[in-house]
DNA sequence: AATATCTTCAACCGCTACCCC
DNA sequence: TGGGGTAGCGGTTGAAGATAT
């Protein structure tokens, strides 16, 4: 049986108050993010290292952007969706200032209403990828977009570009430039969905999937 | 004005991926 | 190479505020 991530009787649960959160921000921001289950003691907080640390992405963290979402983001996040599927951490990352958290409960809130009432919600999961697949795997995905964490995909990434350029396989205008920069604006909402149905027949290039 | 119902979103939980020894 | 520990992810919950009756 595992050990649970903190003593449970000796840690507060529920909503930060001010004095926790500015504790939190004084640590890291002397101390850097670093190790979550040290960081509690550490910063003089009675949290477990994961509340510390969804604390801090979610709501303390000085780059993010609150507010609501933008028109292009909201097209953005649609487009992405349809091709990831679930993958919060994901889309967030190509939205910046945005919280895996934070589109997740957009997505749930207000997209996904949207998308029904217009009647452009797939009732069975996955369904825009047709065949009742995503269109990009769960193996496919972070190759394609979440190269940040292990720098060794990066060549595989750019093989991956270059296989869809070079079969001109159909891919959604995205930026896969291998820099932090804001993605350029993309054609209409519907497109995306519109292409994968016209075009079933589409195939990504073979990553040594679901091995 | 009071109560019920709905909506939103911060926070939690459990699982998996990843790293290090 | 396998096992243990930690970080990160996605689903779910529940409190608080908004809206309807």
């Amino acid at each position: 049986m595992r050990k649970p991530c903190c003593e449970k009787e000796e840690t507060n649960k529920g909503a930060w108050s001010q004095e926790e959160d500015q504790k939190l921000i004084d640590y890291i921001q002397s101390h850097g993010e670093g190790c979550w289950r040290s960081l509690p003691t550490a910063a003089g907080l009675r949290r477990c290292g994961k509340s510390c640390r969804l604390r801090w992405i979610n709501y303390l963290r000085p780059d993010l952007k609150r507010g609501n979402f933008g028109e292009d983001e909201e097209d953005l996040i649609i487009r992405l969706h349809a091709l990831l599927g679930n993958r919060w951490s994901l889309i967030a990352g190509r939205l910046p200032g945005r919280t895996d958290n934070e589109v997740k409960n957009y997505w749930n809130s207000h997209i996904r209403k949207k998308l029904m009432k217009m009647g452009k919600y797939p009732t069975k999961p996955h369904q825009l990828g047709g065949a009742g697949k995503p269109f990009l795997t769960k193996k496919q995905a972070p190759k394609l977009l979440n190269f940040h964490r292990h720098d060794k995909d990066i060549d595989q990434v750019l093989d991956f570009k270059n296989d869809f350029q070079s079969n001109k396989t159909f891919l959604p205008d995205l930026n896969l430039d291998l820099t932090l920069s804001t993605p350029p604006p993309l054609p209409a909402s519907t497109d995306l969905v519109e292409e994968m149905q016209k075009n079933p027949q589409l195939k990504l290039p073979d990553l040594g999937e679901e091995g």
